[in-house]
DNA sequence: TGTTAGCACTCATATTCGTGGAGTGCTAAC
DNA sequence: GTTAGCACTCCACGAATATGAGTGCTAACA
């Protein structure tokens, strides 16, 4: 790990590297700020602790540490969590057995997509002891292929939408009058002329009612009852779906358990879905991981990891980890990739075989 | 509230009951025991705390109240709980300007039945501040209506399943070969030749694997292929979808934020998703209250409220709170109530107009 | 005979105080 | 440059103590 350690870091010799990685591991495992009598205990490194203490006094100066009091040992800051992450960490392979055991869950439900997310976000936290999610792909320039109502009874019908991409949508909408399935069907066909093959974020901006209801002719009222749940159809065509799965394993962490505001603003974080999407969504691709002041105001103490996967090699979806700032970054790393490389794998265009 | 009280407590004399509901209700409140001291200034009824001390004494011999410790005041016991929901709890009308922020609130989505149990749920944990729960109708005798695959790519099919009571399924699903639409169709012809008109318990039951195979002939390996998730989403059809809200809230009881473990548990029980569910759909019909000991082993503490709705009179959902056992009963029963019976009002048969 | 004042007693909670120990920073010697 | 030594800091913890809300009992009262 320290082989192919980078010479980007002037301000820091190679030893004060060695003990901020103990630093930071010995944090990371326990929770408990670290000092240097402990510190050279733990880790042997031929050096005394007066010495270490004075190497932590040079990387505190530098922002690399911080003090909770005076009389207390080091605790890591942002920085030292960021320099961690990007050349300290452990990234070593995946023991073969967590790759199998990986493989074997996610391949169960191989064939549907949306059942193998959700289980991803299930493994995740269970083999990282977090709170863990994961979010369908989203899909942007989406066009309609299929749009057609089904008649259920006297006054309910179903609409359903079909995308190009397969992302099958369906509401049941309560009518105010009675409908003959005539009407329903030649409703089907004026919506499906009109807008099959158009890209959704097209149609959500044409000014539909009117168009469609001109369309309609007699079937004017028909088409009123219908149009609001077609929109919100739409737009939930452009949305994700997110899985959440492990939000109570923090309190097995003792700087949770032992803090009921820390829980309980992370479980209110936790709680608004929407937010959480948005964040998730709108980071980039690849490996990213955002450590507390990184992260929105809100997130001041919190670390996110999130991976992304591709299906068909073009949709992207998004899934990841959420928790302390004091995580297990390489090892939750590995399984994230390992986890995202073959949701990718999976979903991948395969040529035909014969 | 008291004159209509019914005349079956032999047991207990109207002072003692009016004690009693003083002690519930000032506990309900605060989540402090009460004493006689505090409870003769807080209720004036013409006793003295020694008087009341006296009853307390008896009350408490006959299971209605608890100590904690000796030099404690009381607490009421699941017992008194029970007797407060039946016979001493305030059951009055909602306040008019509530009832309209429901009607208004759930009218927004009246045409769509999930929509509105989603806010019917967000609703009821907002106005009570405890944690909501509701889930949509289960429908047993269910048939399946159309069956049809829908192309996406050159693997990928995508699976619909509408049954006669309107729900809708889909699900994509990889296939191992590639396909021609021609062959797509042949197999929703024959599905729905074979299943089309039969209940969906049937189908389950039933070998497909084997029969369907034979059908299908020479395309014996894409019916291999698409039977499993054919299954499973039938499986599904079955199922119901759970909502659930505030489950944060509980940092806000005192009792709850001074008690990790409490906590804990709680949001580990809610967390079980399943269990959570087969709890809500074993619950009989009506407004129903179980409090404490009358709920499983791992709910001894809590309370839970649970009304049901229904759709065309017939397909009963259900929605309720989950909170501890000191809940205003008699608000939340109003706003549950009036919530539920809005939900059944809108989805009801409605006679044809003209 | 039911009600109440008075009082001794209990016990959880809060507070204070002292101690121990882990840790720091500084200095001086190696 | 490194390290041993040492004075100092300050949190964590436990014991001792005070507080006070509450009880149960008894005796007096209406």
């Amino acid at each position: 790990m320290s082989a192919n350690r980078k010479e980007t870091n002037m301000d820091l010799n190679e030893r004060k590297l060695q003990i901020l990685q103990a630093i930071i591991a010995d944090f990371i495992s326990t929770g408990e700020p670290v000092g240097s009598r402990s510190l050279s205990k733990s880790h042997d490194m031929g050096i005394s602790p007066a010495t270490i203490r004075n190497e932590m006094s040079d990387l505190e100066e530098m922002g690399y540490l911080t003090h909770p009091h005076t009389s207390a040992g080091r605790v890591p800051s942002d920085k030292a969590y960021r320099l961690y992450v990007d050349e300290l960490m452990d990234t070593s392979d995946l023991p073969g057995e967590r790759k199998e055991e990986i493989k074997v869950k996610l391949s169960e439900t191989r064939t549907e997509l949306d059942s193998t997310i959700e289980h991803a976000a299930e493994l995740l936290s269970e083999m990282t002891n977090l709170t863990s999610f994961a979010i369908t792909p989203r899909v942007d320039e989406n066009k309609l292929k299929y749009i057609q109502f089904l008649p259920v009874d006297e006054r309910t019908v179903v609409l359903m939408l079909v995308s190009e991409k397969g992302k099958v949508l369906n509401k049941a909408i309560r009518l105010s009058d009675s409908y003959t399935e005539e009407n329903l069907e030649l409703m089907s066909k004026v919506m499906t002329h009109n807008y099959k093959g158009k890209t959704i974020s097209a149609i959500m901006a044409a000014n539909i009612i009117e168009d469609f209801q001109n369309d309609m002719g007699s079937l004017a009222g028909l088409a009123k009852d219908v149009v609001p749940s077609f929109m919100k159809t739409l737009e939930k065509m452009l949305d994700v779906d997110l899985y959440m799965n492990g939000y109570s394993n923090i309190f097995e962490l003792p700087e949770y358990s032992d803090d009921m505001e820390k829980s309980k603003n992370f479980l209110q974080l936790l709680e608004n879905k929407d937010h959480l999407k948005d964040l998730i969504i709108n980071r980039d691709n690849g490996l990213v991981i955002t450590i507390g002041d990184e992260n929105s105001e809100d997130m001041q103490d919190i670390a996110l990891i999130t991976a992304d996967y591709k299906v068909n090699g073009k949709l992207v979806g998004k899934l990841g980890v959420i928790g302390p700032k004091r995580m297990k970054y390489g090892e939750i790393s590995s399984v994230l990739k390992y986890i995202s490389d073959n949701i990718s794998e999976t979903f991948e265009i395969k040529e035909p075989e014969e």
